[in-house]
DNA sequence: CAAGGCGATTAGAATCATTCTAATTTGCTG
DNA sequence: CAGCAAATTAGAATGATTCTAATCGCCTTG
């Protein structure tokens, strides 16, 4: 499993993936890790990843719906989640969470990486960042002059199982069944 | 206005400010701007900003009701809301947002600064993040290492204003009225 | 080809945090 | 005390997402 390819030298507004052969064989990713999971890539299913992959202006599941919809006008919202949930936990795509609006979703780069999120437009694009390049004291001033944004705030969040967690599920392991499960997973 | 104070020189699991010097001239900073929106501090708001200081764990909108609740039962959810809008807007506090769950809100160290999410229990952490520190080549191990979590995902995006954005403002400040806002602002 | 089975799909209901609305209360200021 | 604006309220509305129960489609087997 690689790491989202890193070509530019300097922090960059984008440099999406893009041609044929990129494509197809994000696309057999995305397929492959449906089979090994034991589901079935129905029409819709393929229809959506292709829309997933089309584009790179990262669509929230509405956009998907009706993308998904043109070449098969009786998708149901419903397919569309249920099939984001497969590749969310099959790590085939990432989903940028909103509180104030609808979730977005990339399955371009499925791995973590930055992202600039316009708060007036509600455009997010990929962003090559380059920790090693020369780095102005702040970041968001460093940010701010390589891509051209007035950048205001950095969400830099780390998500993962505190060392609660994680000793109280190594003892769950060994025991017949757990307390209840909640969280941001 | 300053950057919130980094104390220790590696990557920690928290670094909470404390004390009761703190605590009073946090609050008054709280104050003060609101004083300076013009905006009424009642004894519920008050008694808002207490709550939102008294302890680390990041509290959402309903904790922070309850927590007010207990001393003024007649509080509605809509005034916990109502003040929060006011702190964001003036960046006296900030949002940290979640789509599948409610949002947690920071009043210690309202700038943006990296968190710990535990996605089993939901704690929300602050974390001193030292980007000059000893870096093994992957973030998520070394921040793992330094904190005991098990950290699976970095989130890391930057908010800010697109350029298009930026020139259509710039050009609507001319002008008699702008096109419709939406955003995540 | 018929029957059975099972995952995929559907429409619509349910959920839940958040926002809105319209009415009421509060706390001044004169 | 009257008048006024801001603060507050209960409850309705919103909107993304999830759930539910029923149906569909398709494959297999007899």
């Amino acid at each position: 499993m690689l790491k989202a390819a890193r070509k530019p030298p300097q922090a960059q507004t984008a440099s999406p993936p893009s041609g044929e052969a990129w494509f197809n064989s994000r696309l057999s990713e995305m397929q492959d890790a449906l089979r090994d999971k034991g589901v079935a890539i129905t029409r819709k299913r393929a229809k959506l990843l292709e829309v997933l992959l089309s584009s790179d202006r990262h669509p929230s599941a509405a956009e998907i719906h009706q993308g998904v919809r043109a070449f098969y006008p009786e998708t149901s919202l419903a397919t569309i989640y249920n099939t984001l949930d497969i590749l969310k936990e099959t790590g085939q795509v990432l989903e940028i969470e909103f509180s104030a609006s609808a979730n977005r979703y990339d399955g371009r780069i499925p791995d973590s990486h930055p992202h600039l999120i316009c708060v007036k437009c509600e455009k997010v694009e990929d962003m090559d960042d380059d920790p090693d390049a020369p780095a102005p004291s702040d970041p968001l001033d460093r940010v701010s002059q390589a891509t051209g944004y007035h950048i205001t705030r950095l969400r830099a969040d780390y998500y993962g199982t505190c060392p609660a967690c994680l000793s109280a599920s190594r003892a769950a392991a060994s025991l017949p069944d757990a307390s209840p499960e909640r969280g941001y997973a």
